[in-house]
DNA sequence: TTACAAAGCAAACGATCGTTTGTCTTGAAA
DNA sequence: TTTCAAGACAAACGATCGTTTGCTTTGTAA
């Protein structure tokens, strides 16, 4: 019987994430789980590229080519934490929206948890926002894919909201949509937590910039 | 003569930096200017760790290690292209300002100029916002206190505004400023050029945010 | 209890990285 | 015209990177 070819074997390899052939389930005692979490421990402190293969691995105690049973290589690392923050922080925003029933306290509520992920809790939602695609060209199209998808949701609540009838137009309520999302995506840059009583806590951050807009855009009369 | 200390020679060479006592001017052929052209569009394009010394200098047609008779290491050539880049879109928006003289005129101007800078005009400026100083961890304070250098300029603006006396208040000043700059510096991450008329030209996405917030908050009554 | 795939170990591979060292060229000040 | 430092070359160094390969352990379904 003539040797496959050595890309085969490789291919087969990493193919516990396409199903395929399989029959049996994962084992119970798998790492994937921790291997994600460190990854996206690490890639939120210190960035795609800096982040090591043999650091990553290390905080699990597992060795660098162990990796790569469940992964084919380091950018399909990035794309499935990714697409963990995109579900994690898609999920907190759907579920704080689902407390609310007014427009505009909706789209407060989901700039809140979408900024309290980002900030607090979730080291997968801050990958998001804070790894770019252009740091893993090969992979690129399918970040961004994850990112338009969650950013969806903004959309919609923007569509509800009851603008005055001079805004009450596509083009305002994608500006408004980029002015919002573009100023919380950008606080992770400044923000600085542990100072305490000095600095605003994520969700009065997120309140501040929706209560500024909403104040003046909601209630107006058409000029 | 005992040889000096290997560190010695090391920190000789790097000092056209600092002028210490050298007498000589610099060549008028040196190849510092392209250096810092090179870097400053490798980092805008592929970031700060995936552009490599040995492609910058390839793209002046210098040698790896010629780099280092002008930089200590890599991260001190950052730090040269943030300086330039705080320089120049500092600049812009200066020339732009001096062009007004309304506040929310200024405010404008100081937006589309530095809009322009980001997405347009300047590698350098790019490098300021999307090189994060996380990336380069021993020179991140340089680089933070760079950046800080350049917002203080919109804080004056902020406060030139004026505004409904409700509002007029240093943390909404400070809500605002970060609400704008956030949107402004998140615009490279959407943001695709030769879409033709499809996409609005920076111009007029600095424009749309400042006015939507303008025509709103710049003549309203006290409640 | 056995069979077998899931999961990981052990050890390396080649490539590329930032950087150092010693030498040489050359423009400009004297 | 001479002198000398500014500036770059040439060639390597050690470290670290992502990744591959062959083999071994182990949980679980039959």
């Amino acid at each position: 019987m003539p040797p496959a070819p050595p890309a085969a074997r490789t291919a087969a390899r990493k193919s516990p994430a396409r199903k395929a052939a399989s029959t049996r389930l994962p084992r119970a005692d798998n790492r994937l789980p921790q291997v994600l979490d460190a990854a996206a421990a690490l890639f939120a402190r210190k960035g795609y590229q800096a982040a090591s293969i043999r650091e990553i691995v290390k905080a699990v105690g597992m060795l660098p080519g162990s990796l790569y049973y469940h992964f084919a290589n380091k950018d399909e690392l990035l794309v499935a934490v990714y697409a963990e923050g995109v579900r994690r922080i898609s999920d907190a925003v759907s579920a704080a929206v689902a407390q609310k029933n007014d427009p505009w306290d909706q789209l407060e509520a989901a700039c809140v948890a979408h900024l309290e992920s980002l900030l607090d809790q979730s080291a997968y939602a801050k990958v998001v926002v804070s790894v770019q695609p252009v740091d893993a060209p090969p992979v690129a199209k399918a970040l961004v894919a994850l990112r338009d998808g969650y950013e969806a949701q903004f959309i919609a609540l923007m569509e509800a909201l009851p603008l005055p009838q001079r805004l009450a137009n596509r083009k305002t309520r994608s500006t408004l949509r980029r002015l919002l999302l573009g100023a919380l995506n950008w606080a992770p840059v400044w923000y600085r937590p542990n100072l305490g009583a000095n600095s605003a806590p994520p969700q009065r951050i997120a309140q501040d910039f929706v209560q500024l807009l909403k104040t003046e855009l909601a209630s107006r009369k058409p000029i």
